[in-house]
DNA sequence: AATAATTTTTAGATTAGTCTAAAAATATTT
DNA sequence: AAATATTTTTAGACTAATCTAAAAATTATT
């Protein structure tokens, strides 16, 4: 057996490669998951004995195979829980993370898979990150920052890198949000602002903490 | 904050004293928790010192009223996510049982109401128990137990008293499900198996088994 | 390369939840 | 009411997950 917090180490541990993408180190996991270092360094001899992680003292760590299938399979469950909860609860998108923490976990082989069939099998979630399969495999998004495009470009919003509710809010209030049109109308070199037209109707002059957050996939 | 566990004592100490309408001793629940009694009885102290339980050494133990409240909301949750299970991603009664036990530990102000919405705010889990509202009433059914029909009496099947995954099975298998019309025909006194036309059709010959675990309402 | 700074690990404690074995209290039987 | 049986509690120990403080290893800086 694997318990939640065993589970969520994987995860972040998943997360924080995916980012880097490097071996994984102790502080790193530390900061994810609001422990000690000291904490880290038990969890870690555990979850290397367990074979969830490879992992040489004072050298970081990296996942297994099977440690990656546990990691993949949480943040299949996660997303498809999000969906659920948006879709058909009406929750938000910045309500719907902390819910799917706790919902990610509940073990069973195919609630997941009739719960996917029940949704339609979605290939995204709600902030536009994709859902990977029963392997555990997703599809890279054909995507870029906003504030990596350049005047002229075109696309639909299809998520964010930052994931806070403050943020997610915000969005909601200027009205950037998933599936909206973007044209990049301007790009402001001088403080990374971006003027774009929004479902080619309103202008909106977006700072760099939104440009440099949210991601738009082009065509 | 109250953990998993305590959660589950609470609610096994409210099922037994719903049964048994007393004041619950320690062997009573380490029977149903699969536990110790030397292992009851440090969780009880525990409960009391949280004031959700009454406690005095030797004499077993009373819900207080902020106890019942907990057991009664899980029994909410429980139930409600029972119905989720059944009615939209296709469970049968005797499988969604397992997966409700983990579900009803979703800590959520508001999830289960939202979910109680979506399904169209249920009276009644898939085993015809009924569903606690939030301040934990409900009604009690009116039915009887089909052993203690009379012969002429028509009713509904509505709910079973033993909820084993087996007991579960032969309903099905004999076709005394949730809602089937059952009219009784000949009650034997020997064995006290009960003869009944089933759903207006088939004639039914069942158990002192079935018959004393199976709830009919009548009318 | 020596020193300083940072990162990581170890050592030793703590809490929740569990256990076994033995002692104490209560209940039942003779 | 004494003896026996049952129930409950205590005592002491274990594991998972965490912590603080100190030691050890690695990395960066002068």
């Amino acid at each position: 057996m694997i318990s939640q917090t065993e589970e969520n180490y994987l995860k972040a541990i998943y997360k924080i490669n995916e980012r880097e993408g490097k071996s994984v180190n102790t502080n790193a996991i530390s900061a994810a998951m609001n422990t000690t270092a000291a904490s880290v360094t038990d969890m870690i001899k555990r979850l290397a004995d367990k074979d969830f992680i490879n992992y040489e003292k004072y050298k970081g760590v990296t996942l297994t195979t099977e440690g990656e299938r546990v990691a993949t399979a949480l943040v299949r469950k996660h997303r498809i829980w999000e969906v659920f909860l948006c879709d058909k609860l009406g929750y938000s998108w910045d309500e719907c993370h902390d819910l799917a923490e706790q919902l990610e976990h509940i073990q069973s082989v195919d609630l997941i898979e009739r719960l996917d069939g029940f949704l339609g099998k979605p290939k995204f979630d709600p902030h536009g990150d994709p859902i990977p399969d029963r392997e555990g495999n997703y599809a890279k998004r054909q995507q870029m920052l906003l504030g990596e495009m350049s005047v002229g470009d075109k696309g639909v919003m299809v998520g964010v890198q930052e994931h806070s509710t403050a943020f997610l809010q915000h969005l909601d209030r200027i009205g950037l949000v998933l599936a909206a049109k973007v044209d990049v109308l301007e790009v402001f070199e001088f403080d990374k602002s971006v003027k774009i037209r929004l479902n080619e109707t309103s202008e909106l002059l977006v700072s760099s903490k939104v440009s440099e957050n949210v991601f738009v996939k082009i065509g």
